[in-house]
RNA sequence: GUCCCCAUCGUCUAGAGGCCUAGGACACCGCCCUUUCACGGCGGCGACGCGGGUUCGAAUCCCGCUGGGGACGCCA
């Protein structure tokens, strides 16, 4: 039988970081154990449902570059296949219709709480056989055993027993005709063949009514890995209050959807000491019954680290259209101005994100426009800065080829024909071009202005220096 | 309240009874490299929640406590 996973996401808002590692982990187990990766929306919450969340769920699947082999499926298409498969258990004798309203269901609910009892529902319609009325309360529950108990052997959690005593006898069509969650997802587990659920593990508690479901259809249980949850850097619960946390938001902040992946399999998951890893290396590595019990930190920290690591190691070329992107977020059109894949290479060992790395090529793109007046004070003021900035200019212009080699040559001379070491005519030339006393290096950060530019800059400066 | 799950440095984790004086990574601190800032290299700080067992021996197994999380919907 080949391997067949799911990523089962409602579409109530954007993909976060926790489904998103749901889905990462789901396509490494389909993709590792050669079976197929399926995607389907659970839409019948048709209140908080909407079309941009089912957009922005594919939007993000897509820039991981989790592809599904089939899907999305949609459960509001589905809808006369869970009717009928609720008809077939009430045949069973496996459901019954119940009547109670909203508001009863929650003074049962009260009733119980407040006499110290789990809440829930007391079964009331299970054995009255009464003849079947129009109603629009009108539900069809499960008939839940009432004894014994249901266990299932965790991949990630281990052994779990769950007493019958403690569950009742759940909805399963709603009083609209739509299904609950815990129904259409057995309906459709068993009708697409799934064989491994990957989830979250606010699931577990659902997992054995859900077994009890497939018994009653007497179909085959799959196998269940309940993944811990992801928290917040303060150990709370991630919500909106934590800022960005739709995988989208990491790209516009500048992450690399190779770095946010590498992040989240290591977040709750490894393989002896090793920290990064290719897409192919965790396709052959990942199992999970590796997988940790506990839940995790998301540290933004360690993902800025991952990400300069592939900004590093990646190849620029490839690196460019991202970089781009950022530049013009920016407002910057990379045709004026240095080769992006130059920048890059300049830049990857300062920046963490491509955000910051677009923010510092922006003297090179932009106008200099602005100095940093305690740099200037310090190295334009001093008595070498103007006869080191007349020196250089003087071996630039005089330059027959503009390479990073021939302007490292070019200072080299310059500071040579002054009598002073590199440090006394660099910086002063640093805060000519960048206006700043941080930069690359100085024959990079010369060479990415251009000479025309680094020229004029020079000029601007000397008579700054002069003031 | 009831049920379920979890528990190693600040964070992510290695660890399947002796290999542990508890290893790695991020962050932090120091030194080196150096034309600035970084990168890189080297070093440092830093953890088995507590209490009982089991065993010759426990971070690892068992029990209790404490702490954290999840669930108890005609949400998913």
């Amino acid at each position: 039988m080949t391997v067949r996973t799911r990523f089962a996401p409602s579409p109530t808002g954007y993909l976060h970081i926790g489904g998103a590692r749901t889905a990462l982990y789901c396509w490494l187990e389909a993709r590792h154990r050669g079976g197929d990766f399926i995607l389907r929306v659970e839409d019948t919450d048709r209140e908080r449902s909407t079309a941009a969340a089912v957009q922005a769920i594919l939007d993000g699947m897509s820039w991981l570059g989790l592809d599904a082999d089939e899907g999305p499926y949609y459960q509001t298409l589905r809808m006369d296949r869970y009717r009928a498969v609720a008809e077939q258990l009430l045949k069973a004798g496996k459901a019954y219709y119940a009547y109670e309203s909203k508001d009863e269901i929650e003074a049962m609910r009260e009733r119980a709480l407040a006499a110290g009892d789990k809440p829930r529902y007391n079964g009331h319609y299970r054995e009255l056989n009464e003849p079947l009325r129009d109603d629009p309360n009108r539900v069809i529950r499960f008939k839940n055993p009432t004894s014994g108990s249901v266990v299932f052997d965790d991949k990630v959690k281990g052994r779990i027993e769950w007493n019958n005593e403690e569950l009742d006898d759940l909805v399963l069509l709603r009083s609209d005709g739509f299904p609950t969650y815990n129904f259409a997802v057995v309906v459709d587990d068993i009708d697409m063949q799934i064989t491994d659920v990957i989830r979250g593990d606010d699931h577990v508690n659902n997992t054995p009514r859900q077994i009890n479901i497939y018994q009653a259809l007497g179909a085959d249980v799959p196998t269940f890995a309940h993944l811990p949850m992801i928290l917040g850097a303060d150990g709370q619960k991630l919500s909106k209050r934590h800022g960005a946390v739709g995988v989208m938001q990491y790209r516009d902040d500048g992450f690399l959807p190779q770095a946010l992946l590498n992040y989240l399999v290591r977040l709750g998951w490894s393989h002896g000491d090793q920290e990064i890893f290719s897409r192919q290396e965790m396709i052959d590595l990942f199992d999970t019954s590796d997988v940790n019990k506990s839940a995790a930190r998301f540290d933004v920290e360690k993902l800025s680290w991952l990400n300069q690591q592939y900004l590093k190691s990646e190849d620029p070329a490839e690196l460019v259209p991202h970089f781009e992107w950022h530049l013009r977020e920016r407002g910057i059109n990379s045709e004026h101005g240095p080769n992006p894949a130059d920048v890059i290479v300049a830049l990857r060992d300062r920046a963490r994100t491509l955000k910051e790395m677009a923010e510092k090529a922006q003297v090179w793109y932009a106008p200099l426009d602005t100095y940093d007046e305690a740099a200037v004070a310090k190295h334009l003021g001093s008595a070498t800065a103007a006869p080191a900035l007349k020196a250089v200019h003087g071996q630039l212009s005089g330059l027959r080829e503009w390479s990073v080699e021939n302007v490292h040559a070019a200072i080299a001379a310059a500071a040579e024909s002054i009598g002073e070491g590199m440090g006394k005519v660099a910086q002063p030339l640093r805060v000519a071009v960048t206006g700043t006393q941080v930069s690359p290096s100085i024959d990079h950060t010369v060479f990415l202005a251009g000479r025309d530019e680094a020229l004029r800059r020079i000029d601007a400066a000397m008579t700054r220096a002069a003031r």
